[in-house]
DNA sequence: AGAATTGTGGGGAAAAGTGGGGAAAAAGGG
DNA sequence: CCCTTTTTCCCCACTTTTCCCCACAATTCT
């Protein structure tokens, strides 16, 4: 399980720190992929992601389609691991993707991790906090 | 189940004491957040986290509503726990949003505990008085 | 009144954030 | 095919922050 919400400096060699109480989970290696549908960076522990596929490919109902899925899917993951200091390598096409700097916010989303440019997320944030209270005002917690 | 009203100092290193009736029931850790709609810390131990988290998760319809709801709750959301002395470090954002500065309510509501700076629990009591005796009044007691 | 517990403060050791250098590997050109 | 150049990766080093422990004063409980 990730939470919090952390800020740090990605280096001139597209270096990014992940917060120590991450760093266990993410021992066995990340895979890093385009967040669906928002401009950020989502990195999964490979179990999860893994998880994440397969219960993906089972909803594949041909096999043109479960070739897509996994082009889709596939293509455009990357398998990081944590260097001695504990910082992952976020590769240059994705960086570009999520419009990250020279500083990325670093979420703990539950079952993964999601880094962000400051602009982007700003944005995200108050929008997700706004559709969070309408379903706690809606539903109670 | 947490009760009571109690002021305590908050050092220059954003530590607060927590009430010792409470610790117990805080030692295997906590989660601190917003509180929600208003301007407070809310801590959960985090048995009590856990059950909130799922109980919404699964309110969410769709896959984006769901990352959405994840960032909100679990991005805004610190872990915790006490020192030897029986306190927590408020992270400054948090303490900033409560407008907490080195004076803390720590108000115990059932099932959280909630950190209060002086002017907002004063304002927040008095009409959560009010409110309460008019659902006394109505529902009977 | 004495003893234990609690509120409050501070100091020191350990860990984390950040940056850079050098060896190994890969890529490219002669 | 070999040598040169570039890139990648791993390790080292420094600074700052965090965390844990100790200590004293005040209060409560017996």
């Amino acid at each position: 399980m990730f939470f919090g919400e952390y800020t740090y400096k990605v280096d001139e060699k597209g270096r990014a720190p992940l917060p120590p109480k991450f760093r266990r989970q993410m021992k066995e290696g990340v895979i890093l992929a385009k967040g669906m549908g928002e401009k950020c960076i989502a990195a999964y522990p490979v179990a999860e992601w893994k998880r994440l596929s397969d219960s993906l490919a089972a909803k594949a109902v041909t096999p043109a389609n479960l070739r897509r899925l996994n082009r889709a899917i596939f293509g455009s993951a990357f398998g990081a691991s944590l260097d001695g200091q504990g910082r992952i390598i976020l590769p240059f096409s994705l960086r570009e993707y999520a419009g990250i700097g020279d500083t990325a916010i670093v979420v703990g989303a539950n079952n993964c991790v999601e880094l962000w440019s400051e602009g982007e997320w700003q944005a995200e944030k108050k929008s997700a906090e706004e559709q969070a209270s309408e379903i706690i005002e809606s539903f109670g917690a």
